[in-house]
RNA sequence: GUCCCUAUCGUCUAGCCUGGUCUAGGACACCAGAUUUUCAUUCUGGCAACAGGGGUUCGAAUCCCCUUAGGGAUGCCA
């Protein structure tokens, strides 16, 4: 027996199935992964399953490398899931069973071969357990007598009670109950049997009514799910049209694959973008013309970017394998993305994956959209950058030395390994790396104008004489180490009577051409005696003082 | 057009369900100070918000209504 025909969302004990279900129609991006995170925590906060379903069924638009992409997101941030993907291409006999159940009970139908099948929304699909009883009222007018109404012309002329506006809709006759006419003079007339005789006939409205009918009033059902983000949802079951869920060319639409594939999945928890939310009132009654209960819903809000718009798959910036590109680490893009719209409701916000696993609920999800902050991502990444053992850093920025051209001839490990030091809590992320320490590897820096007139030729060239002064002692220095260089330097100040100040810029102008870097003695060490000696050398050939 | 949703510092948010403890808390960014030979780190302080208007109440960020602004839906896309 197929697991179409199994119901699993009855039993109690079945333990809570979320899912991630991207369509590959482009570079998968951080409102996607926002996505799936939250899925992966729920479903591990509550000791569940977490599935990936590839949903491929677009052919024109889905591709291999997308898929790859994907997958690759999923590895790289750790969202672990369970069992073997499934591909919903695979998928198709089972969509195709779906949809011949449904044309089998009568929920439904087609006009013949060529045509779409369609799902009907009708009162065989009202279960209470998401429509509600008739309440409210809905009016329904019309000018001139005019109207004919069928199936087949349900679009009709409607008063919004709001705005006393009268507009076209659609409106599904079959799910409005107890109507009453309301003639041109403003008398009520009972009309309990209209719903019965508005089947598949074509009925005049006006010739039912002796053409003196003006409006008709209705009540009106609600199709209603409690959204485990947002609370109740609710929509009139009128204003649904009847859906098409197989195309003319014979293959069955998204709505279809998507509810048949959960069932097969066992999905208890759909969880996914607020854009679905007016599918998942669709969703419930292909549930039901199935024979399904439906799962539980979940709806999240978008992630917008910098200009506060949605992102899509043309935002460049928002592919997650840009962020790994450039470096971020999977644990602080997994910090930040979870902490947009989500919060553990203390003042934690740099949460271990343990952390935010136990603190995760679904109730703590905002309702509205959060705005991508990349200045805050780039905290969030020094955050995890400062804690992350050496040799992780070391090949981090070993690779990012080697994207960026830089020599790393002649530069032992350990040397390498005390320049990663000294940058561990200068950097917020590897391309910082760059900027920040090229001097180390090469000598084609330009002298700063600014810095070589504070520090070198002000007060009649005082750094450039103390420099100078510098060379010998330097050369002299036996044991190359930071320590050493540094207390040597100290005892040159002391001795000459000249401030640290005047000692240290004059060096740093030399070695980096600006006033930046890390500790003096680090520096001078990295730079290496012999080639600090030459940019000694180079700037007291360059700079002259007037 | 219509339907649906959302609305707290520039940004991410706490507080809202269960009104008073909120002169609205935290974080990023920004500004100032301390530490540091420079820069960074760290620490201290500062700037900065309940979208607007009504209502309910002794009392409203919190409950209700309206307006405004954003977003989503309205596909034989997913």
């Amino acid at each position: 027996m197929s697991t179409l025909f199994r119901n699993h969302f009855q039993n109690q004990e079945t333990p809570m199935r979320t899912r991630f279900a991207p369509s590959p129609t482009g570079n998968v991006h951080i409102g996607n992964i926002r996505v799936a995170i939250f899925n992966w925590l729920c479903a591990r906060h509550n000791n569940g399953e977490f599935l990936i379903r590839v949903e491929d069924t677009d052919l024109e638009r889905s591709t291999p490398e997308a898929i790859q992409k994907m997958f690759s997101a999923l590895e790289w941030l750790g969202l672990d899931y369970d069992g073997e993907a499934m591909y919903q291409t695979a998928q198709r006999p089972e969509h195709e069973k779906a949809v011949k159940k449904m044309l089998e009970n009568g929920h439904a139908f087609t006009k013949g071969e060529g045509e779409p099948v369609l799902l009907r929304i009708h009162a065989g699909l009202f279960d209470e357990s998401f429509v509600t009883e008739p309440r409210d009222e809905a009016t329904i007018i019309w000018k001139n007598g005019e109207l004919v109404a069928n199936r087949e012309t349900i679009t009709h002329t409607v008063t919004s009670p709001k705005s006393g506006e009268t507009y076209i809709t659609p409106v599904n006759w079959d799910t409005l109950t107890d109507p009453v006419f309301i003639l041109d003079d403003g008398t009520e007339l009972e009309a309990t049997n209209l719903r019965n005789q508005l089947g598949e006939q074509e009925i005049d409205l006006n010739a039912l009514s002796g053409g003196t009918i003006a409006s008709v009033r209705f009540k009106r059902r609600y199709v209603y799910f409690d959204d485990l983000v947002l609370g109740r949802r609710e929509k009139p079951v009128d204003s649904l049209r009847d859906m098409v869920i197989v195309r003319s060319d014979g293959s069955p639409v998204f709505h279809i694959a998507n509810v048949v594939d959960d069932v097969t999945q066992e999905i208890t928890h759909i969880l996914r973008g607020n854009d679905h939310i007016e599918n998942t009132f669709r969703h419930l009654f292909i549930f039901k013309a199935l024979g399904f209960t439906p799962p539980q819903y979940g709806h999240f809000p978008m992630i917008v970017n910098a200009s506060g718009k949605p992102y899509s798959k043309r935002d460049g910036d928002a592919y997650i394998g840009d962020f790994q590109e450039k470096g971020f680490l999977p644990e602080a893009i997994f910090n930040f993305l979870a902490l947009c719209g989500w919060s553990p409701g203390d003042d934690r916000e740099v949460l271990s994956r343990d952390e935010m696993k136990e603190a995760f609920t679904l109730e703590r999800v905002n309702a509205s959209a959060a705005q991508f902050d990349m200045q805050k991502l780039e905290w969030m990444n020094q955050q995890y950058m400062v804690k992350l053992p050496a040799d992780k850093l070391e090949a981090l920025l070993k690779a990012e030395a080697q994207k960026a051209g830089f020599d790393l001839n002649g530069k032992s490990d350990e040397w390498f390994s005390i320049l990663v030091e000294t940058q561990r809590e200068r950097i917020s992320k590897p391309a910082d790396f760059i900027t920040n320490a090229s001097y180390f590897f090469s000598s084609d820096f330009e002298l700063q104008p600014k810095a070589v007139k504070k520090n070198l030729l002000k007060n009649d060239g005082e750094g450039l004489k103390n420099l100078a002064a510098l060379k010998p002692m330097i050369a002299g220095i036996a044991d190359w180490e930071s320590q050493a260089i540094e207390a040597a330097l100290n005892k040159f100040a002391e001795e000459s009577g000249v401030m640290m100040g005047m000692v240290a810029q004059p060096l740093r102008i030399a070695c980096t051409g600006a006033t930046v870097s890390p500790g003096i003695g680090d520096t001078l060490y990295l730079v290496g005696k012999d080639e600090l000696l030459k940019r000694i050398d180079r700037v007291l050939n360059e700079i002259k003082t007037e």
